[in-house]
DNA sequence: GCGGTTGGAATTTTT
DNA sequence: TTCCAACCGC
């Protein structure tokens, strides 16, 4: 089948898309574009078509096959706006492929357009395989090439896909790049300075924050309502977040909510685009709807709209008693708003729980029923009662490790899997003593959720070094790498190339070729620039020679990257070594250097080599969409769980986030689970008596029971530690409220930046260089002057360094 | 530019 | 208490 060049929907803003490859119409069997008069003709008659066969359809009926009665419901209702409420462990995501599966093999839509969210690159993929799967077992694929549900994806993804497109219309180029965390730290830094802050008294880790939490609001510098930026730097939030917003755009830079806000604002300015997608995406499907934030919704609730005065065909699938995001701007009102958004909504419940034993659902449930703010499900199972949920109480964190490390050995001996058991605890800090004591067991774990594989030092650089490969003029990556393997090139000479930069407005990377002309910089130093700069060129000119697998390792030889790392004798060295291998033969994935670059921030995901059997430690918060035959909960303690600041910081809806978070750690478990609580924990290096969590009071005691023997179970359920708590919740009502909002001071100090002179100068004339000193100019060549300095002797020089006496 | 020292902060996390 | 970042002295 020829490959069809693609010259997509025709647009105002097609030159934007120019070079980027938008591979979501079929090859063949329909009409070149998806949105011409013709192809929605065709589509129509297929629905007609299908219409009047989807009952009997072989296809259809095996989509649905071993569903139960509300899970078929949630598969067929295709039409209008539907929300299902699935219970954890009730097929939410079984619902979700069969659905997608539904829709393609009754005909009704083709799948590219289909649009389907998701909020983990984890959950994407798992959905797109499982719908392949289904596909493929009954002798279909999806679509004649690989990319089958090119809409399928993260809200972070496709908010690319569609920014890149259009990126023009909000002021940037298609090739932008996405910083990560550290990029912005970076970057908000200096915008905190440039504003004559100190970048100390000001962190910009809080400022990421602050922009962080207005982005998920939906909210452009112009917009954040007066009151709200006095947080930070005494109301100058605002002007700063606008600083950030230019700088970024100068540098042809997002950040990740950028991905989302600006997609949002793309469609607000633009209703001629928002058009063309609504009526591209004739199915929307979103997964984990209670964790969607404001920008998400409003992004979703503007695709769903109907021009024409349908209903849209929108089917969001989600939990309230799973909302644990609130604290990064998820809004459980969403999904409890959703019959009021989409008016004529059906809401379907799944309520058949398909996981856990009788006893965990009934303490799941029954500790959940303490929540007032939810839609209510009564989840059901028809498994056996099995075990109650174990409540035991331990001395301290070590005796809680290890009697966990012995249940758990007891259970391997049994012929356990350790992949099947997991500790969920609430902080990271408590995996330590976990850690510790599998370590003297010569247990083997597996901590889930640290450090991912593209936030690696080494995974960052080489990724720098690609991107200034690629774009010179991308300073944050520029800077990153420029003494990386050191070569000489510190700070000093980095704050030059920063204020010549900036006088001329130039990139570092021109700074630095220009700079590289003149005798600014001490020969030492400017031959390893130029020597850095040479490289560059080099490995340029090779671009289109090598395939861009070979040439990126030719990149990290030559860097002399590699080498750093092999002289490096620290113990993460090698590992760093394997890893940036690995980055290598990841890249091979793509077809491109560039193709890989544009992806790499978002899709790059911690596959971990997997060491066998282990015993999986994660936080309670990671813990979400996964199972495990066998859960341990430790550290169920007031303040630690629920953890004192979300109460602090939320009161009653932070506590109740908590509780759903315990429900969560709960309903991971399908056979049985243990939970448990010290006496005495370390916090910040001392010592503290605590009380068992309000949590262990509320759990139902016909499903859970006090562990037996000599564990030195004492005080769960006891009314006792319920008066203690309340008697410390009403102490600390009164202490709470203080500790905040600090004294601000205004930070008055201006950087005086001085206009760039110009070239005006005339021969002979006495100059002042900051380190040669005086000198008489005797020659000019466009911005750079040869001077016989008084005391230095004769150099060459950039204009804007020279000072006029 | 490196290594030692000192001070401040120490939930949860995706993209 | 411990870890990390920033700072200072060589």
């Amino acid at each position: 089948m020829a490959q069809i060049s693609r010259k997509t929907a025709a647009g105002s803003h097609e030159a934007a898309s120019e070079e980027i490859p938008f591979f979501d119409e079929p090859v063949f069997g329909e009409p070149a574009s998806p949105l011409s008069p013709t192809a929605q003709r065709a589509s129509l008659a297929q629905q007609a078509l299908a219409a009047s066969t989807q009952r009997l359809s072989p296809a259809a009926a095996a989509v649905l096959s071993g569903l139960n009665p509300q899970q078929c419901e949630a598969v067929e209702t295709v039409d209008g706006p539907v929300l299902v409420l699935a219970g954890a462990g009730t097929g939410k995501t079984r619902v979700l492929t069969r659905r997608i599966a539904y829709i393609l093999n009754t005909g009704r839509a083709p799948s590219y357009r289909i649009l389907a969210v998701t909020f983990t690159n984890k959950a994407a993929h798992e959905m797109k395989q499982r719908v392949e799967a289904l596909i493929e077992e009954q002798g279909q694929t999806i679509a004649p090439r690989n990319d089958g549900l090119p809409w399928l994806g993260t809200f972070h993804a496709i908010g690319v896909k569609i920014l890149r497109r259009h990126a023009e219309l909000v002021g940037l180029k298609p090739g932008f790049t996405i910083l990560d965390f550290d990029d912005q730290l970076r970057l908000l830094k200096q915008v905190i300075e440039a504003a004559g802050l100190d970048s100390k008294r000001w962190p910009a880790r809080q400022l990421a924050a602050l922009i962080d939490r207005w982005k998920n609001e939906g909210l452009t510098p112009e917009k954040i309502p007066a009151g709200e930026a006095y947080g930070f730097a005494a109301g100058k939030g605002a002007e700063l977040y606008a600083a950030y917003q230019n700088r970024l755009k100068e540098l042809n830079a997002v950040d990740f909510g950028d991905l989302l806000l600006e997609c949002l604002r793309l469609f607000q300015e633009n209703p001629d685009v928002l058009a063309e997608y609504q009526r591209r995406f004739q199915y929307i499907l979103v997964d984990e709807y209670q964790d969607t934030n404001v920008v998400q919704y409003l992004w979703l609730r503007l695709l769903g709209q109907k021009t024409d005065g349908t209903r849209p065909n929108i089917c969001c699938v989600g939990d309230d008693d799973q909302s644990i995001y609130g604290w990064r701007g998820a809004k459980v009102d969403n999904i409890l708003r959703f019959e009021m958004d989409f008016p004529g909504a059906k809401v379907i419940r799944l309520e058949q729980n398909y996981r856990s034993t009788g006893h965990i659902l009934g303490a799941a449930s029954g500790l959940i029923a303490h929540n007032r703010e939810r839609l209510g499900k009564t989840l059901f199972t028809e498994d056996e009662d099995g075990e109650k949920v174990v409540v035991a109480g331990v001395w301290d964190d070590a005796e809680e490790a290890r009697l966990i490390g012995e249940d758990i050995e007891a259970l391997q001996r049994q012929g356990h899997a350790l992949n099947d058991i997991a500790i969920l605890v609430r902080a990271s800090f408590q995996m330590r003593a976990f850690e510790d004591r599998f370590m003297t067991l010569g247990l083997s774990y597996r901590v889930i959720g640290g450090p991912r594989f593209y936030e690696r030092l080494e995974i960052k650089d080489a990724i720098a070094y690609f991107d200034v490969l690629l774009n010179p003029d991308n300073d944050l990556r520029f800077e990153r790498i420029i003494n990386t393997p050191k070569r000489g090139l510190g700070e000093t000479t980095v704050k030059l190339l920063h204020e010549y930069a900036r006088r001329q407005n130039l990139s570092l990377f021109r700074a630095a070729q220009e700079l590289c002309q003149t005798e600014e910089l001490r020969p030492k130093t400017r031959r390893a620039l130029a020597g850095l700069l040479a490289q560059f060129e080099h490995w340029r000119g090779l671009l289109e020679e090598l395939p861009h697998t070979e040439l990126a390792e030719l990149v990290l030889d030559e860097s002399g990257y590699t080498a750093m790392w092999q002289k490096d004798k620290s113990p993460t060295a090698t590992s760093r070594l394997e890893n940036l291998k690995e980055l290598v033969r990841f890249m091979g994935d793509f077809d491109s250097l560039a193709g890989f670059l544009q992806h790499v921030a978002l899709v790059m995901d911690a596959e971990t080599a997997d060491h066998g059997d282990s015993v999986n430690l994660m936080t309670l918060h990671s813990a979400k969409g996964l199972e495990f035959q066998t859960v341990f909960l430790p550290g169920w303690e007031e303040g630690l769980f629920p953890h004192q600041r979300t109460l602090e910081d939320n009161g009653q809806a932070g506590l109740e986030e908590e509780r759903r978070l315990a429900y969560v750690g709960l309903t991971r478990a399908r056979r049985r689970a243990k939970i448990s609580f010290a006496q005495n924990r370390q916090v910040h290096g001392r010592w503290q008596a605590s009380i068992p969590s309000r949590f262990i009071d509320e759990l139902p005691w016909e499903h859970a029971a006090p562990a037996t023997g000599e564990s030195g179970f004492q005080g769960a359920g006891a009314s006792a530690a319920t008066v203690t708590w309340q008697t410390r919740s009403s102490n600390r009502r009164q202490s709470s409220k203080q500790h905040k909002n600090s004294p601000q001071i205004i930070e008055a100090t201006a950087i005086d930046i001085t206009e760039n002179p110009g070239s005006d100068y005339r021969l002979g004339e006495r100059v002042f260089h900051i380190k040669f000193g005086y000198g008489k100019i005797i020659a000019i060549d466009a911005n750079k002057l040869t001077i016989d300095f008084e005391k230095a002797g004769r150099k060459r020089v950039m204009a804007s360094f020279i000072e006029r006496h």
